[in-house]
RNA sequence: CGGGGUGUAGCGCAGUGGCUAGCGCGCCACGUUCGGGACGUGGAGGUCGGUGGUUCGAAUCCACUCACCCCGACCA
């Protein structure tokens, strides 16, 4: 390709809206282009990267003995009410009707359809197992779109969908595709941890993502330094400080005016956060929930979801927790028995807490439970946070922030009971069949390797996703000696099948072409000039490399490859 | 959805009631240049996000509205 030719045009200075490194560069290289919030066009030079993207995910998906397919992204709407997740998905589903007002969905994902289809070509357990994969546009309708790739509403995804006669095929399958999964983004120069999961609302059992640990990143990791333990925060299943049990003493009523924070009540008491408790107010699909967990810990809001079995769950208003007859500020759930009461595990740990009266401007001390107060579930609902300790090994939990680049889930049979994807086994009986289901981001997969892998001049593609392997740079077109060495060299390596970018501006300085050279970041430069043709040579440069080494014309092809295939 | 911010030429920005709305980059023409973001001369390019209002007069003031960005909520 010829960059006089070439439709995207870089950018000399940082574009001001872009925060994260990888928005940044793409912006000013040229890859993309903004058509709306969280919403691109991929420009040519991010296609190609996309392209060789999507090539490494499909070679790594086939060798594991998957297979691809493509599904529609539009779908009627009755699948999502068959599956139930509709409600589920909600606000995030972009949702539309036909000309005949029937109801349909631009796809945020595709286990509905993939089932359906399995269920009409698999019946018996001689069938299986079966993964299916695809590479798709899905479309979410995200609250906050952010950081130019990373979080979109519409974006290309690589889906897959396991289908086993039981738990031990899935075991299999899982496996196959998480080694599939790190040897993707091994190729693609993106360092992942593979962190315990959160399944989510469809419950399931294993569930694993992979992350690229960075400071812009929107998700939290915890690992273990100690024991190579890692899973995200919503999942991670930390140790809390232990507080003594001491012998219960009667519960007493202090007047604690005006105070209605922990923390200021720990002030006006002279106690510690961990020796009270706190009421945190739910809205679980519209029910006012009472929360009780200890004062130095916080809600973690994933759990307490899957604990409610709930779709959505927020933080109730003020006006709903008047309603449900609570006293904010001086909570607890002593006396409570109209609104459903949840309480963290952590109300156990430790005693004579004190905790709200329900009536202003009083607690009560010393109130323990269950002696004085009553819940309706008791479960480990409490977020992991810094300076919790590892739950199998008691080292200190280490906290980084991560873009989700991978994620795989053990689905067990949730959609094939809904949809009815059963298989007769060998004993004749009606199973429903075991599925996972493996998604990895492609375009966010570019997004995480440029926020790996550049530096202070711009981008510095890995070779195996770079949109060309070179960056032919001819320095002064008006000479009619560089115009040829230039394009008899850009034929030979395009004919040597290296890929080639060619700076052939005629009206471009020097110093723009290097610019531009470092900004997009191919692994290889060439440079073809009056000076170094006066000695038949060509300067060759890797990207990263400290100096340029002069290679005669006619050995470029060679030492080009060299560089660009070291292994 | 809550909080904060921004919409003026392709891009980045200036312009707080007054004449024909400017600057830099980019773009077009010609010439000179040619190894790390060149120079000269001439030129093209604008519903000032939208609607309504106030005013002799609105990019500028008021109301409403739309879009985008950042933080949070949210996010299989």
């Amino acid at each position: 390709m010829r960059i006089s030719r070439l439709v995207t045009r870089t950018l000399r200075d940082d574009p001001p809206e872009a925060e994260t490194a990888s928005h940044r560069l793409m912006l000013r290289a040229g890859l993309i282009q903004q058509v709306a919030a969280g919403i691109y066009a991929y420009l040519p030079l991010a296609w190609r990267s996309l392209r060789k993207i999507e090539q490494i995910v499909r070679e790594e998906m086939d060798a594991a003995g998957s297979q691809e397919l493509r599904m529609p992204a539009l779908q009627p709407m009755e699948l999502w009410e068959q599956s139930g997740r509709a409600a589920a998905f909600g606000d995030n589903m972009f949702s539309l009707e036909d000309r005949r007002g029937r109801p349909l969905a631009l796809a945020p994902t595709h286990e509905e359809v993939v089932t359906n289809i399995v269920k009409g070509n698999v019946q018996s357990y001689r069938d299986l197992p079966v993964i299916l994969y695809q590479m798709q546009t899905k479309f979410r309708d995200e609250p906050r779109p952010r950081a130019g790739l990373v979080r979109v509403r519409e974006f290309t995804m690589k889906d897959a969908y396991s289908f086993d006669a039981g738990d031990e095929g899935l075991d299999v399958s899982y496996q196959a595709m998480a080694q599939a999964y790190r040897n993707v983004f091994r190729r693609c120069s993106i360092p992942v941890v593979m962190a315990e999961a959160d399944s989510g609302a469809i419950g399931g059992k294993d569930s694993h993502e992979f992350l690229l640990p960075t400071d812009t990143g929107e998700d939290t990791v915890i690992t273990c330094p100690s024991c190579g333990y890692a899973a995200n925060a919503e999942k991670a299943a930390g140790v809390y400080p232990d507080q003594p049990v001491p012998d219960p003493l009667p519960l007493e009523e202090v007047s604690t005016p005006g105070m209605k924070t922990i923390a200021s009540l720990c002030e006006f008491l002279g106690v510690d956060e961990a020796q009270t408790l706190k009421a945190v107010f739910y809205s679980a699909d519209g029910e006012v929930v009472f929360v009780t967990i200890r004062g130095d810990l916080e809600v973690n809001e994933v759990k307490l979801k899957n604990a409610l079995h709930c779709n959505e769950l927020r933080l109730a208003e003020d006006e709903e927790v008047a309603a449900a007859g609570i006293v904010a500020g001086s909570a607890s759930a002593i006396g409570i028995t109209k609104v459903r009461r949840i309480a963290d595990s952590s109300i156990s740990n430790g005693g004579n807490f004190v905790v709200g009266a329900n009536k202003n401007d009083t607690h009560y001390r010393n109130a323990n439970y269950p002696r004085d107060f009553d819940a309706d579930l008791v479960t480990d609902i409490a977020l992991t946070e810094p300076g919790h300790r590892c739950a199998d090994c008691g080292a200190d939990l280490e906290f980084t922030r991560g873009v989700e680049v991978g994620h795989i889930f053990k689905l067990g049979t949730f959609f094939s009971e809904a949809l009815g994807a059963y298989y007769l086994d060998s004993d004749g009986g009606q199973q429903p069949i075991t599925m996972g289901c493996y998604g990895i981001g492609v375009s966010r997969i570019l997004a995480a390797a440029i926020e790996q892998n550049h530096d202070e001049r711009g981008i510095v593609f890995p070779a195996p996703i770079a949109p060309y392997d070179v960056h032919l740079v001819a320095l002064n077109m008006s000479d009619e000696a560089v115009a040829a060495a230039a394009t008899d060299l850009y034929d030979r390596l395009w004919a040597a099948g290296i890929e080639v970018l060619f700076d052939d501006r005629a009206d471009a300085a020097a110093g723009v072409k290097f610019n531009d050279a470092d900004l997009i970041g191919l692994p290889v430069r060439l440079v073809v000039s009056p000076r170094n043709l006066r000695q038949s040579a060509v300067e060759v440069r890797g990207r990263t490399a400290e100096d340029a080494d002069m290679v005669a014309l006619d050995d470029v092809v060679s030492a080009v490859n060299g560089l660009i295939q070291p292994d």
